[in-house]
DNA sequence: GCCAACGTTGGC
DNA sequence: GCCAACGTTGGC
């Protein structure tokens, strides 16, 4: 059994602070988590997110990379439409409509931290050593377990 | 802008 | 079904 087999409550997602940071999100107070085109991030929308399980909203790409936010599954896996889109930038001609390749799910805003907490942070931090965000840092949905998401909580309520 | 890590594609 | 080539992600 690998940590792709456990069933989780909590997770984390990235996202680009030029494409969509966290204060649209907040001003939209919930978003479809749209383009995700890799497998294994694919199969935790589409399979394992239950409504109303937490989330932390990760900025990648610098400036510097971190979580900046936190919101809650507001709707379970669905068809990514934007795969069928010519025009848009995820298009993916071999997803068919009938029998889709892609999914996404919906996440509700809940908060957003009044600093973003950096990568190289959260590597100092002793209970956050095992996150798979160190390990699969390419992975763009990751789980994250109960004692991580106790700490980080943690971690933004004490900002 | 570079490059390591790693997922995907395609030739055989 | 193997594996080299290629493309993408994301930290630095």
């Amino acid at each position: 059994m690998g940590v792709w087999d456990k069933t989780y409550q909590y997770w984390l997602m990235k996202a680009e602070p030029d494409v969509y940071p966290v204060e649209q999100w907040k001003k939209d107070k919930a978003t479809f988590w749209d383009g995700v085109r890799n497998y294994t991030a694919r199969n935790f929308m589409r399979d394992k997110m239950k409504k109303g399980q937490g989330m932390f909203f990760y900025y990648s790409g610098g400036k510097p990379s971190g979580i900046a936010g936190v919101g809650e599954i507001a709707r379970e896996g669905y068809p990514d439409h934007t795969a069928f889109d010519p025009k848009d930038v995820h298009f993916d001609e071999k997803s068919d409509p009938a029998k889709p390749t892609w999914y996404m799910v919906d996440v509700k805003f809940v908060k957003a931290c009044k600093q973003v907490i950096p990568l190289d942070f959260l590597k100092k931090v002793p209970g956050l050593k095992n996150m798979a965000l160190f390990k699969y840092s390419r992975l763009s949905v990751q789980p994250v377990t109960d004692e991580e998401w106790k700490i980080i909580n943690r971690l933004i309520d004490s900002q």
